[in-house]
RNA sequence: GGGCCGGUGGUCUAGUUGGUUAUGACGCCGUCCUGACACGGCGGAGGUCCCGUGUUCAAAUCACGGCCGGCCCA
């Protein structure tokens, strides 16, 4: 006899997760044991930007990462999996400026630090709640154990590293002409560049030569630069222009004297194959200016407007500037030509507005002298998947220059300086504390050179971001807060991030942990694609398509959120929205749960291993291969292959063959060995099943454990299946599936109902273990063998 | 211009250490409420595995060339 059914709702609702959720918190389900014998793994989370709700991407990416925590749990580490919040930066700052329509120098530094804080807060919040319902199993949400990047004790340690590389040298001023973003009014990093595909004018414009007075066609995207131009150069192998080899050119308008150079970088097929060289046009501007040893003329300032040498044009923006010249060009005949062109125009990423190249003293951090260590440190860590260790080897390739820190904006971790105005020493504080030196005096009562005792000028810039978020990993293993503890955890088991923000996050990480610790950063690097919309452009805030992942919880659940994601796409590429498949993804969910339904009718008692049926070794078997291959998928961290394997068993051969099967004799009313293999078979492959999903759909699985299993401890405290040994490996599982399509397809082509009789079949013997079962099963009178292997059906009379 | 990744039924996707009729989902057609599940069951249609050449007894899978798309760099 069985016993009530005890689940009790038809359908799996995502109101329930809900319950379950507040279950977990109360329990502190994932909280870091210290003390524990376990082995640890510290999952290196990336922390989230506050500029906003997640878009529905960023929700699969952070419960994939989750995946990963849970997966290792589930292999017997204590789990270091951090809430952290990353709040520093530009984005926030354009956003208040934008939102109260307000310059940030227009407003005292404190008041304007105070508004960015409390936007910061406001997304916090919304953050933190998306980060919870989708079922992170991050140590702790508490509002105090989470870290933010611009908390002070997080400062303090982002500036003592950066005293420390100060003091070691690696830290340098220099003001070399740099990516320069006018809107944002900063420095920023190459990698902080994006390249744009522009449409734009090229224009023909006519220069002379001095000597022999003919003229000299030049084709330029940036005629507003004229009065920069220190050079004109042609391509050494250009037959048209070898007779004018060193003579003089002289610039339109400006009528200005500039040498006629010969170099390769003019292409001959490019316009009239003359080119002029300006402070500075783009980078190849920048590189000509450094070889060639020209002197730059400063026609553009920080404030992306023309300076005083542009004469006329000062004051003007770029564009306006452009226009205007061209104008000025066009009236005096010195125009040939124009041609629209698509120009692969360098971008800020933050602003998405074209950069100029301005000379500015910045702080640099070395990056050059690390080079070869870096690739290095990098063939010490395993990748996941491990095609794209090539995106950071290729970046760390293409570095050519140091890595500019200085940023001209205000929610920022400080850069820790002061200067002495009476003999301009940099004073430098101890490392450990938090700084404000655009706030505060130095912490010395007189300068170290000269013994002045006031006029000490506090640094008023702050440092790039990645300077904060690069050194996550530290904070991750308590860094600082325990070092004890650091010693023994470091270096952070894995790192997980998408693949956009290897050359940024990756990358500086690995330098800085490299130059702090010379060691590398991590054990393990996992790289996700990204999500993609509906037609498979990149989900992004600015290019307005993203998709809230909210009223997607609500209709179908966090866990089916969560199958998709994992069923969606392997491991490394990029994973394309689709709510008809999410809803797919549900429907496997209430399977599940009806499944559960079924077999929680049934006690979950032992039976002697001698008693199982040849069905029940045979779903025995099938689940054994099901754990191995699981288990494999989730060695990886490619959690596609479990997501897939248990879908295609839990749904094509235990629902459809096995429960079928096993009816008869589960439902028997008498207490025989028969009918109790049936109840722990059923009961024993369910419980594997739910243990093998837990890490990609927490909810379910723990509500259906805790129901069924174990009402006081969750599904979460549990370790993965081990495979088991079974006696009889060989069960000819595709004869038995086959077989059963068999009869029903017979069934259906004879419009019979499946409960009907059959009074006699016959097929291969290679089912004979299975008779009793498929007997029931099918309704059939007499079963019988033949080693010819077709399956024949007589008729009902 | 260079590098990396990819190109599989209408759509998306698995499989690429070469091996019999290529995986699954979504959609589509037909049928059925069969002791958990109609968000279900059963049956079915639908593919030049981008193109070409080569290696091989055998190629979606390997090699070379080309075309197309994405990303990164110059």
């Amino acid at each position: 006899m069985g016993q009530k059914i005890l689940l009790k709702e038809k359908r799996w609702k995502p109101k329930i997760e809900e319950e379950i959720l507040q279950l977990w918190t109360k329990e502190q389900l994932y909280t870091f044991e210290r003390d524990t014998k376990n082995p640890i793994f510290s999952v290196d989370t990336p922390p989230p930007y506050l500029s906003g709700p997640f878009h529905v991407g960023g929700a699969i990416h952070y419960a994939q990462i989750d995946m990963i925590a849970r997966t290792k749990r589930m292999e017997g580490n204590e789990v270091i999996f951090p809430m952290g919040l990353d709040r520093n930066g530009l984005p926030i700052e354009v956003q208040v400026e934008i939102a109260y329509n307000i310059s940030m120098h227009d407003i005292p530094r404190q008041k304007f630090l105070e508004m960015c804080a409390k936007f910061l807060d406001q997304n916090e919040e919304l953050v933190v709640a998306q980060a919870q319902r989708l079922g992170l199993s991050c140590n702790s949400f508490k509002h105090d154990e989470m870290y933010r990047t611009d908390s002070p004790e997080y400062r303090a340690v982002t500036q003592s590293t950066f005293i420390e590389l100060f003091n070691k040298n690696q830290i340098f001023i220099d003001d070399r002409p740099n990516n320069w973003c006018p809107e944002c009014g900063t420095t920023i990093a190459d990698a902080e560049v994006e390249y744009k595909d522009i449409e734009t004018t090229l224009s023909t414009i006519k220069f002379s030569v001095k000597d022999t007075n003919e003229e000299l066609p030049i084709a330029t995207t940036r005629p507003e630069l004229l009065s920069a131009c220190a050079a004109v150069l042609v391509n050494p192998e250009d037959e048209r222009y070898k007779h004018l080899h060193n003579k003089t050119a002289v610039t339109p308008l400006y009528e200005k004297n500039v040498p006629i150079i010969p170099h390769h970088e003019a292409r001959i097929e490019f316009g009239s194959g003359v080119v002029m060289v300006c402070s500075y046009g783009d980078y190849t501007d920048v590189r000509l200016f450094r070889d060639l040893q020209l002197k730059p003329i400063n026609a553009l300032g920080p404030d992306g407007k023309l300076t005083e040498v542009t004469g006329p044009y000062k004051g003007m923006t770029v564009n306006k500037a452009r226009s205007a010249i061209l104008k000025d060009l066009s009236k005096k005949d010195l125009v040939i030509k124009q041609d629209t062109t698509i120009h692969r125009t360098p971008t800020c990423w933050r602003s998405r507005n074209p950069i100029e190249f301005v000379a500015m003293p910045e702080y640099y951090l070395k990056q050059i002298p690390y080079i070869d260590d870096l690739l290095t440190v990098t063939d010490q860590m395993e990748f996941f998947p491990p095609k794209h260790k090539q995106i950071l080897i290729d970046w760390i390739n293409s570095v050519t220059h140091d890595w500019p820190i200085s940023r001209r904006r205000f929610y920022g971790t400080e850069i820790p300086l002061w200067y002495c105005t009476q003999c301009n020493e940099t004073i430098v504080p101890p490392p450990g504390v938090y700084y404000q030196p655009w706030k505060t005096p130095p912490p010395t009562k007189k300068c170290p050179k000269c013994g002045a005792t006031e006029g000490f000028e506090g640094e008023t810039r702050t440092m790039d971001t990645w300077m904060d978020s690069s050194i996550s990993a530290l904070i991750t293993i308590f860094y600082s807060k325990d070092n004890e503890f650091f010693e023994h955890a470091f270096p952070a088991s894995i790192r997980p991030q998408g693949k956009d923000i290897v050359r940024t996050w990756l990358y500086y990480s690995i330098l800085r942990i490299y130059q702090l610790f010379k060691a590398p950063a991590f054990k393990y690097i996992w790289i996700s694609g990204h999500g993609l919309d509906e037609k498979g452009e990149a989900m992004s805030k600015s290019r307005g398509n993203t998709i809230d992942p909210n009223p997607i919880i609500n209709q179908f659940g966090a866990d089916a959120l969560r199958l998709w994601g994992a069923l969606e796409a392997s491991l490394g590429s990029d994973f394309r929205y689709s709510e008809g498949r999410l809803a797919g993804a549900h429907r496997f969910l209430t399977k599940l749960w009806n499944i559960s339904r079924f077999i929680s009718g049934f006690p979950y008692i032992n039976a002697d291993k001698d008693d199982l049926q040849p069905t029940d070794n045979w779903i025995l078997t099938e689940l054994n291969n099901l754990i191995k291959k699981s288990r494999k998928g989730y060695d990886k961290l490619d959690f596609h292959i479990p997501a897939r394997e248990l879908r295609t068993f839990t749904w094509d051969i235990f629902a459809s063959h096995y429960l079928e099967l096993v009816k008869g004799r589960a439902y028997s009313e008498e207490d025989t060995a028969e009918r109790n293999a049936a109840w722990h078979t059923l009961h024993s492959v369910l419980h594997s099943i739910l243990k093998l999903l837990a890490p990609i759909c927490p909810y379910i699985t723990d509500k259906i454990h805790r129901t069924l299993y174990s009402p006081d401890s969750s599904i979460h405290k549990q370790l993965f299946p081990e495979p088991i040994a079974i006696i009889d490996q060989d069960h000819p599982t595709d004869t038995l599936t086959q077989f059963n399509a068999d009869v029903w397809k017979y069934k259906k082509d004879h419009k019979m109902s499946f409960r009907e009789v059959i009074p006699r079949v016959t097929t291969t013997k290679d089912l004979q273990p299975y008779a009793n079962d498929l007997k029931q099963m099918h309704n059939i009178e007499i079963l019988e063998f033949t080693t010819k292997g077709n399956t024949q059906i007589l008729p009902p009379k």
